[in-house]
DNA sequence: ACATGACCTG
DNA sequence: CAGGTCATGT
């Protein structure tokens, strides 16, 4: 050996001794080798891994997309619907419904509400075209561009910005930015006034932004959006370019405005061509058929729903209606000077181009007629629905809060909408002061009814989802009914309905070591999230593409596991003869549930009803695909696969979503995130959930299926896609909580909880090696932390044991479940404490002059290995993890 | 040959 | 955490 200096000498004879488990690695030659005799470097801290490092940028900064955005996505899908393909709904309730609350209101404000045309943001597809048109023709308006594309007026009093955390949508900014604060009677008070109008509409805002954000939106684009989001801005402005892009109807056509964020939304739309396509390919007649099926089922059902909504609204109307109806019209006669005046300066926002366009007509005959009777609601268009909405709830709001002050500022802000009629319903805000709480409590109940509407739709529409193929959720899709035959899922369980919550508890046993693991007893793990984003991508009717999904996917690699290797999985299979069965070295702590790795062996009807599908069932011609759950885009996630794009709400909030720095990984995941989602859905539409044939046969199919699968990503790009074909943080992050589990897994496990990942060498290995560097991890602290013990002078093992107080277990949980955000399941700490012990006593006894002396402990530890729970097995396990 | 894990290094 | 090397097992 060379003379280096000692450390150097060391650490290589050190290197020597290869401590294999089960496997006694020669250690080099002993002369060699045995120069470790002071092992004292094998606690290189140079090991210390500096996992610190995983900070990426990735922050799928979505919206936070709420229940609430999904509603209103909804809404406006229904509403768009109306529009452009089922013109035989014409009568569509919904809008109805919105239109005539709209119009009482109006007229009961004394008709003026024309004005309201808020923000892009909650405007449905057609509004949305207008108002990109009036963005770019608004030329009139200086600010007009601007308001397109910034965020903030240029003007002071534009506090918009400042008003919100971050800038609205570009639509919405419109209305916002008060170009220029009224020169009216009184400078000073409107000043005043504004920032309470500020305030107020700051609020209006961010609901109606929150239900702009839809999770479909999310889901189709999120990955994308990401990759675009070089700017800060374009937190904003992803979000918006995403409805667009639901929307076919609305053509981009944002030309002039906003130069870079043109191309983003082209690109979007090639994307989702793209992805179209292939699912074009796949999608079978027969779906077609049961298609429309649906469609026609789902809109009877809808209708009702609507109906009856429709019905609440209309009571609450009336309600309005008596109480202002009398105020509004000596308003009226009031504000109509008023209107006169302003009528030039409503130019000044941006917003005044979409209203107009659209709403002028209407606004107009309002205007003439003072308030009208909700008789018009015909000629609403259904794109006038949403903004009128907003315009209401805006309404409101400011009648609640300061009625008295804000005369002026609502005239702002009427003047920014450009209607002049809102004036006058400023006024006689204004004078109503007395009628405040009766506003409110009006306001609370509009607010209550729209929920509930929204809610009704939503639940009608999200059955229905499923079912519905990408194209036409995002089109003009029919409303699959709710009803649909074909998918046994889709109509019954409700996405959002409970998911069978696993419990942190549940999930893992908290108490029994032994029993924690069991976990499983969770059947299906929620997936729920995963498909309500999901749906929007499948293009077939896909009931519950990711559950059902991840759930076989799991079940089947244990079954099918020889089967599922296609390509380079079946490269490691050794743990799972040895790890599962084997016996417990260590009577403390029990063997963990063994049931795992062979599960279709014994195809129990328990799985059956817990949901796992036998692979017989999906293989219907997707099959290929089924092989791979795919990742939601939303995925990773957190989730799961990387946090897709869809996912994003929990990638903003776990920490971890950031990890990983490497972009390349996070683009293909995003890219597979977009593809994604459709192919799943087809599987998933065949197989039934609950009906199952014989498992035998399917073993065969399925793993041919994988393979083509396989095939199939390979060739081509877009259905690839679905699986993904790298890590992503999430994945990382996932492998390390699994690690609390397992230490040593089986590359088929890896494969089973990593099914949304396409597998081969590379990715096998990767994984295999992050396992590797966790027990590096691992054994590096239990050697420091055992001889720490013993240098303070432990001399039982028994003393020691290792709590989630201790400082061990920090030190681990820091390093695999940083943000802490996981419950790490008890027969880690077990696991733990077990190889504490162990290497104390090896220490103890000097055993550790044997280069190879740690093989011995590694082998006690392989065993230790407990079964992952199946929620690991989910793409979205992450999200679903972290929720709890 | 191939696969895997320990160990080391950057 | 990724790479590389080494030793070992199949």
């Amino acid at each position: 050996m060379p003379d280096h200096d000692s450390t150097t000498l060391l650490t290589r004879q050190t290197k020597r001794r290869r401590v294999d488990i089960g496997v006694k690695r020669t250690v080099g030659s002993p002369i060699f080798t045995r120069a470790r005799e002071t092992l004292f470097d094998s606690m290189n801290q140079s090991h210390g891994s500096n996992q610190d490092g995983d900070c990426s940028l990735v922050s799928h900064g979505h919206s936070g997309t709420n229940s609430d955005g999904e509603k209103s996505n909804v809404l406006r899908k229904l509403l768009k619907r109306a529009n452009s393909y089922e013109d035989t709904i014409m009568p569509f309730p919904g809008a109805t419904i919105i239109s005539q609350l709209l119009k009482n209101n109006i007229g009961k404000n004394g008709g003026s509400d024309s004005g309201f045309q808020g923000s892009g943001a909650l405007s449905s597809g057609g509004s949305e075209i207008q108002a990109e048109d009036a963005c770019s023709n608004s030329s009139r308006d200086q600010d007009s561009p601007s308001d397109c594309l910034s965020p903030g007026p240029p003007l002071p009093p534009s506090s918009s910005s400042s008003s919100f955390g971050r800038p609205p949508p570009p639509s919405n900014l419109n209305s916002h930015a008060p170009p220029q604060p009224l020169c009216l009677s009184s400078f000073d008070l409107d000043r005043l006034s504004d920032e309470h109008l500020r305030a107020k509409r700051a609020r209006v805002e961010n609901i109606i932004r929150g239900m702009s954000h839809s999770p479909l939106v999310r889901s189709n684009n999120s990955t994308s959006s990401n990759d675009h989001r070089g700017d800060g801005n374009s937190h904003n402005t992803s979000s918006h370019n995403h409805i667009r892009s639901n929307c076919p109807s609305s053509l981009l056509s944002s030309p002039g405005s906003r130069g870079g964020v043109v191309g983003v939304g082209e690109v979007y739309r090639e994307n989702k061509r793209k992805q179209r396509l292939p699912q074009q390919q796949h999608s079978f007649t027969q779906l077609v058929c049961s298609r429309q099926e649906q469609r026609q089922e789902e809109r009877r059902q809808l209708k009702l729903q609507l109906e009856d909504m429709q019905k609440q609204l209309r009571q609450l109307q009336e309600k309005f209606y008596q109480i202002y109806d009398s105020e509004t019209e000596e308003e009226e006669e009031n504000g109509e000077s008023g209107e006169v005046d302003r009528g030039g300066e409503r130019e000044e926002d941006g917003n005044l181009s979409e209203d107009s366009i659209r709403s002028d007509g209407l606004e107009e005959r309002h205007r003439d007629r003072g308030r009208h009777s909700h008789d018009e609601l015909s000629e609403l268009d259904p794109g006038l629905f949403l903004d009128r909405a907003r315009a209401l709830l805006r309404e409101q709001a400011l009648l609640d809060g300061d009625i008295e002050e804000d005369v002026d500022g609502r005239e702002e802000e009427e003047d920014r909408n450009g209607e002049r009629v809102m004036k006058r319903r400023g006024e006689a805000a204004g004078r109503r002061g007395g009628g405040r709480q009766l506003a409110e409590t009006l306001k609370q109940e509009l607010n209550c009814a729209v929920s509930q509407v929204v809610d009704t739709v939503v639940k009608g529409f999200s059955s229905p989802k499923q079912a519905v193929s990408h194209h036409l959720g995002c089109h003009s899709n029919t409303p699959a009914a709710p009803s649909s035959s074909s998918n046994s899922s889709s109509s019954c369980p409700p996405p959002f309905g409970p998911l069978p919550s696993l419990t942190p508890d549940s999930r893992f046993g908290s108490g029994a070591l032994a029993l924690t693991l069991n976990g499983d007893g969770s059947p299906t793990p929620n997936y729920h999230s995963s498909n309500q984003r999901l749906h929007c991508f499948g293009d077939v009717i896909v009931p519950s593409p990711l559950d059902s999904f991840s759930g076989l996917s799991g079940r089947l690699s244990g079954v099918h596991t020889p089967n599922d290797q296609t390509e380079a999985l079946p490269l490691v299979v050794r743990k799972n003869g040895g790890g599962g069965g084997g016996e417990n070295i260590h009577p403390s702590l029990p063997p963990p549930p063994p049931p795992p790795h062979h599960p279709s062996l014994h195809p129990s009807p328990l799985t059956a009803s817990l949901g796992f599908s036998p692979p017989s069932f999906r293989h219907p011609f997707p099959l290929p695909l089924m092989g791979y759950p795919f990742q939601s885009p939303l995925g990773s996630h957190g989730g799961g696969a990387g946090y897709p794009p869809g996912a994003k709400d929990h990638h903003r909030s776990s920490p971890d979503s950031m990890d990983m720095t490497r972009e390349t990984v996070s683009l293909r995941t995003k890219m597979a995130a977009l593809g994604g989602g459709h192919l799943s859905h087809h599987h998933h539409r065949q197989s039934s959930p609950s009906q199952h044939g014989p498992e035998g046969l399917s073993l065969s199919l399925i793993k041919s299926e994988c393979g083509d699968l396989q095939d199939i990503a390979d060739i081509s790009p877009y259905s690839g896609s679905t699986i993904q074909e790298g890590l992503s943080p999430n994945h990382l992050k996932k492998a390390k909580l699994m690690f609390f589990y397992t230490r040593y897994p089986s590359s088929n496990m890896l494969k089973m909880y990593f099914s949304d990942v396409k597998f081969n060498r590379c990715i096998t290995s990767q994984l295999i090696k992050w396992f590797s560097n966790f027990r590096e991890f691992y054994y590096i602290q239990m050697e420091k932390f055992a001889r720490q013990a013993i240098n303070e002078g432990v001399t039982a093992a028994e003393e020691l044991s290792v709590g989630r107080d201790a400082e061990l277990f920090r030190a681990l949980n820091m390093h695999y479940n940083k943000a802490n955000d996981f419950e790490v399941p008890d027969r880690f700490l077990e696991v733990a404490q077990v190889t504490l012990r162990e290497f104390f006593n090896a220490i103890v006894a000097g055993k550790d002059a044997d280069p190879s002396w740690k093989k011995a402990i590694y082998k006690v530890i392989c065993k230790l290995d407990s079964e992952v729970p199946e929620v690991f097995k989910s793409p979205n396990c992450l999200q679903e993890l972290l929720h709890d």
